[in-house]
DNA sequence: CGTGCAGTTGAGCAAATTCAACGCTTGTGG
DNA sequence: CCACAAGCGTTGAATTTGCTCAACTGCACG
């Protein structure tokens, strides 16, 4: 079910009431067309967003806080598909049903937009339709990318995910995690104690520094951009 | 956009020749549309199809044989990144640029469709748009799928992909493998050792049989599918 | 009949995991 | 206000897994 209380069972009925709106104009970008369609929801942290295998009648976007995706195999192990920052869109399927869950890494708002609206939307209106397909293509194009990640070293992995992080932070060379090291760890495929520890080896080595567990500041960009192979 | 350049490859120049053909009616698959729009071409065992980073001005289905996509990483690591097997679509790519290469894994028939007259098409015809985002979403769930794979152990990962293999066969329990095992061993982040090692354990545990190096015939599946955990 | 390629097998090694202990922070109840 | 438990992260030692390197087999092709 995509509603897990009834505290926020109202709050997912005002998405619907502006479902009908119309953008400015054919030129107007999904960022602004979902802006008009959908309404800011707050989930708090580990809040589940959907389920796996839920129907995918909405779509998402993260106002502020984060998001993962995750599936579970049956012995337990989590995999982590993708972070989500605040601007970044999720939950976006071709399909009937969400292929992955998600939940609020930290207390988040997302903007939360019936998909039926915005796909009725873009049977009219071509430019739409584009936007769209650029989303879905970015999600492609991430996915081929973790596979990349999932193919190297532990430091390896370690290194491409805080440049991967940097670049979608605004604050230059401090990036600030939301996720823990868990997290982490189920999107790298590897355990917590290789995550520390690689990041302790990169600390060593003055091409990172971790003022806090959460807090990283790159010290020295090319040699991470070297070690990611 | 949805405008591109002309082709730069003289022998697809082909395909263009029927790009204008219009399907029989609005709830054409896009299958029969893509027969009806494009030219099928003979590629020869390790021709290239495409390579990463060139325009994405076509589209590909396989007609007979079989097709690999890969990235190679800067140190010579190769990421296969799919199989296609006839009758599957292959080259869509929402962007620009294909970001992975194709090369023919046996001599192989491929249909050649240009991207351009498709996307023109579907930009009339729903039915056709509609394909397209199926395919794209099939696409996204096999990479998904693949990210799933290589998380697990050597011979989840092998027997995972046997029965991955033996569901797209069309013969039942014989599967026959038209790649190498370097082919196997570079989808699953494997080594040829590796993947050996885990194929002779299946074959003396009873859960499969190799009459020849090519050809697996699964003796257990239930016990496979126990195995990919 | 040799040559080359693809695949298998073995031994030793390196990388990452597992298991276990410990430090630090946070929140809670006496 | 302090004591203490719980959660998160780090570190160390032992173990396991898969890799590297090397030898060897079978087979196709000249």
């Amino acid at each position: 079910m995509l509603v897990h209380n009834a505290a926020q069972m109202g709050t997912v009925r005002q998405a619907e009431a502006h479902a009908g709106h119309r953008p400015q104009g054919g030129k107007a970008a999904l960022a602004g067309t979902m802006e008009m369609m959908g309404a800011a929801m707050p989930f708090s942290r580990n809040a589940e967003v959907y389920g796996e295998n839920e129907p995918a009648d909405y779509l998402y976007k993260v106002v502020s806080g984060a998001v993962r995706t995750y599936k579970v195999l049956a012995d337990g192990r989590r995999q982590i598909g993708a972070f989500y920052l605040p601007g970044d869109v999720f939950g976006l399927e071709a399909g009937e049903e969400h292929t992955f869950s998600a939940e609020a890494i930290a207390d988040s708002k997302i903007l939360v937009i019936k998909r039926s609206a915005l796909m009725a939307l873009a049977d009219r209106d071509n430019e739409v339709a584009r936007q769209l397909w650029a989303e879905a293509s970015r999600e492609l194009r991430c996915v081929q990318d973790h596979i990349l990640l999932l193919i190297k070293t532990a430091k390896e992995r370690v290194a491409a995910f805080l440049l991967e992080m940097a670049k979608r932070s605004t604050n230059g060379n401090a990036v600030e995690l939301p996720m823990s090291r868990q997290d982490i760890a189920d999107y790298l495929g590897l355990t917590i104690e290789t995550v520390s520890r690689m990041l302790t080896d990169l600390e060593n080595a003055a091409t990172i520094e971790l003022p806090t567990s959460r807090r990283v500041v790159l010290r020295n960009r090319s040699a991470l951009a070297r070690i990611c192979g």
